[in-house]
DNA sequence: TCTGGGGTCCTAGGACCC
DNA sequence: TCTGGGGTCCTAGGACCC
């Protein structure tokens, strides 16, 4: 018997979460916009057929949402965190194999439950997670994880399925007459740029790629591709990651609310930048061999003057103290660092990650001063976790932070912070 | 005026070695 | 005038994902 794969997906899911919290916004034209205000990144189904893309610059449609009285808020990851979480945990009932793709996805493997009629097992997760979380999802199955993300596709926009997919349940000839209906751009694994190159090639559909030589494939493209045909095929290449592999780099970068000019301000906001990166790094016991810090100007402002620069400094020995990461950040800052230009962005990647348990010591270690360090990071990070991310912060990181990114339409944390909760009125 | 953030994998090409 | 070939390692860049 082949394998059974579910992908799950939450439909439209920052703004779903949203109106979980705010009911008025039911019904209503919503978005959800990318940190600094700055892109339209989730979009309820009111906003999608007015036209409005993913990624689309919110001032390039402010026009249209007042036209239109689109409700725009700021992104407030710390309660789609919370909701994501209650999603997977419910689903995670439903079978012992799963994989938490994203904040809003995940893939079970259903091989075993068929005698349940998996349609009918996929309409009562979909049941249970509206009902305990008032979230719409829907549900695709097939036997490879790219076919079921095809049913996920058509589960949404398919109104016939009730927002369940199951291509197993099909005759081969009626699959694929409904792929040859679907665009190749739909496709998991095809992008913008090989879509055009596909197309070039006559393969339009879902099903051209399907029918097309998996060795001309990864002549012209690459194995990634070459898969991608043989997981169209139903022949799985792409297993359950049921457990997520340790990051191989920690990155942690903003865009600032407004452009700065000085050393002094960049110096705060990469500090910043480093310490919230380390503060990951731990939370994942795991140390840095190396940091890279980069700055750019803004790449849209085209009539004004350009400069994008990055540097990688190895550390002496790998570390997670934030500390030594920060000198060894704002080091790397101070060498590309060029004055006269107005800085929109700045990062910091940790990179040369490994388990904190498999530090080999060095000639130069000095085991007092590793105990400290590692004693006085315990003790920042567990003052910043009970009393709110920044209560202590380094020095260099500045108070003022005018650099600070914009959120000015967010709503509270409902889930997540105890003065934040929504009061229900009675009478 | 105003354009996100955080990841992964693969490939091509250069450096280097024998 | 003539100036190898093959392997490995590393990095930058391109493609993708949500």
């Amino acid at each position: 018997m082949s394998a059974s794969i579910a992908l799950i997906d939450c439909n439209n899911f920052y703004v779903s979460c949203e109106r979980v919290f705010n009911p008025r916004l039911e019904g209503r034209p919503v978005v959800v916009l990318s940190n600094n205000d700055g892109c339209v990144v989730a979009r309820s189904n009111e906003v999608r057929a007015l036209g409005v893309g993913m990624g689309v610059p919110w001032f390039q449609i402010r026009a249209l949402a007042e036209q239109h009285n689109i409700v725009a808020l700021s992104s407030n990851y710390a309660l789609y965190a919370d909701m994501s979480n209650r999603v997977m945990a419910i689903l995670s009932t439903f079978s012992p194999g799963q994989e938490v793709y994203s904040i809003d996805e995940c893939f079970l493997d259903l091989g075993g439950f068929e005698h349940f009629g998996l349609a009918r097992y996929a309409q009562t997760m979909r049941h249970r997670i509206r009902r305990l979380l008032g979230l719409p999802v829907c549900v695709g199955i097939a036997s490879s994880k790219t076919l079921a993300k095809l049913a996920n596709h058509v589960a949404k926009k398919r109104a016939a399925f009730d927002s369940v997919c199951d291509f197993g349940a099909f005759e081969p000839g009626e699959l694929d007459r409904l792929l040859g209906e679907i665009e190749v751009g739909e496709v998991w694994g095809v992008g913008r740029r090989l879509a055009p190159r596909l197309g070039a090639m006559g393969i339009r559909t879902v099903l051209d790629l399907k029918r097309a030589s998996p060795a001309r494939i990864r002549q012209r493209f690459s194995v990634v591709l070459e898969r991608t045909v043989a997981e169209l095929n139903g022949v799985p290449c792409l297993g359950l990651e049921e457990v997520a592999p340790a990051k191989q780099q920690i990155v942690s970068s903003r865009s600032f609310g407004m452009p700065v000019l000085g050393l002094a301000e960049l110096q705060q906001a990469v500090q910043s930048y480093t310490v919230r990166a380390a503060l990951k790094l731990r939370r994942q016991h795991a140390l840095a061999g190396a940091i890279h810090v980069f700055i750019r100007t803004n790449p849209f402002k085209q009539n004004a003057p350009q400069y994008s620069q990055g540097i990688t400094l190895p550390l002496a020995a790998p570390t997670s103290d934030s500390i030594t990461l920060s000198h060894g950040a704002l080091q790397g800052l101070k060498t590309i660092y060029r004055a006269g230009f107005a800085y929109t962005k700045a990062g910091v990647m940790l990179a040369e990650l490994i388990p904190a348990n498999r530090r080999v010591p060095t000639l130069f270690d000095d085991p007092a001063q590793l105990a400290r360090s590692t004693g006085l990071m315990q003790v920042l990070d567990r003052i910043n976790l009970a009393y709110g991310q920044g209560t202590i912060k380094l020095a260099g990181e500045g108070l003022e932070q005018h650099w600070r990114m914009k959120s000015g339409r967010k709503s509270p944390c409902y889930t997540t912070r105890l003065a934040e909760v929504a009061v229900a009125h009675a009478g």
